[in-house]
DNA sequence: CCAATAATTCAACGAACGTTGAATTAGGGA
DNA sequence: TCCCTAATTCAACGTTCGTTGAATTATTGG
């Protein structure tokens, strides 16, 4: 059904590459256990045995595929380079900017839907990012009390609007500009972190 | 493998109910997709084909183990009934007080990871219950500009609370009292309403 | 130009799943 | 008591899926 013969193929097709585009598109759009091997083997107009040839698993080819995105950590590190008083604001640009980029939305959607299934590897990458983003970065910068539960506060209102804005696509905020959200998202990120 | 012989049971057993509380149990740990037939009934000590003789498909199943927490959407519409200084409180200590009763909890979490999955019957349970209970009642009474994208920002908040608490389990979120966290994210729910 | 290796497809297997139809047993009304 | 209906299990079917091993074609290094 590939329309092509057995046989390697003429040229240089960097196929390897292909099929990790779609997986990070499939995996985004219908999460690990909708996910068919064959699936995206079709969307990547191959033979679902080159992906085994690849990746042996399915399990290894979605932890290719989320590789990654641990790249967004290192953003976050800068929000609280500077001035305190700022802060909420830059972390929610930061947060917009990366589920802006193309690349990341598919990554980071594919692991959230994931996460959601009880995807193993999904769940340990978002617990990883959170921590290593968020909790070793951010609390530690927070005076007063439980400055590591009000991180992850601050961390629940943006899963929240990931999830809201791009999972379910729910009106008006799947549809509301960037900066809207981030005006009214940033007051209260930034009052979590002076009191 | 249910260690029992074909044939009706003796006594009246409400099996059919046993199943649904089965169902939920599942569906709330493992999310639509990766919950079997075969594994409720085996939950519910059953054969899988008594399933289908009540429920017909795993959809209709599915349908059935969300069909109450509906009544959830009228504890949301108190919240606004009274004074307007206290509701993000109100609205936190409903949240959390739904959250927190054994069956409701079992389903919203089973809505809510099957939401992720993108089965459909669920994206549209949530979809339906955010909709009218939050932006239908909550919206309305909201002053200034854009207050329905206010509104998803205050359930956004709180969906994120859920998926980090219950979901995702990541601490210190998962096994903080209740109150904590309601006193802070309280203040933060009530800024969306007043600016 | 030849051999080795890499890329690719083909065909098939075994497992798990949802679903179905028939068989079996118990309860309830006449 | 007798029959109808409801409850329950059994065995099986057809599908889909992940995975595998062998076969086929291109590239590349010597």
């Amino acid at each position: 059904m590939t329309g092509r013969g057995p046989g390697r193929r003429r040229g240089s097709p960097d196929t390897r590459t292909e099929i990790l585009d779609a997986a990070r598109r499939v995996f985004s759009e219908v999460g690990f256990d909708r996910a068919t091997i064959r699936g995206i083997a079709r969307e990547a107009a191959v033979d679902p045995a080159l992906i085994h040839h690849y990746f042996g698993t399915k399990h290894k080819l979605f932890a290719a595929s989320i590789d990654l995105p641990m790249a967004a950590a290192d953003a976050v590190r800068s929000v609280f380079a500077e001035d305190r008083e700022q802060a909420g604001r830059r972390l929610a640009e930061t947060f917009f900017s990366v589920w802006d980029r193309e690349l990341a939305r598919a990554t980071l959607l594919g692991i959230l839907r994931s996460a959601m299934g009880g995807e193993d590897r999904a769940v340990e990458a978002f617990r990883q990012f959170l921590t290593s983003a968020l909790l070793d970065e951010i609390a530690p910068q927070i005076p007063g009390k439980r400055p590591r539960l009000r991180a992850l506060l601050m961390a629940s209102q943006l899963v929240g609007v990931a999830m809201t804005r791009y999972v379910m696509k729910l009106e008006p905020i799947a549809s509301a500009p960037v900066s809207e959200i981030i005006d009214l998202v940033a007051p209260r990120l930034q009052s979590y972190v002076e009191n």
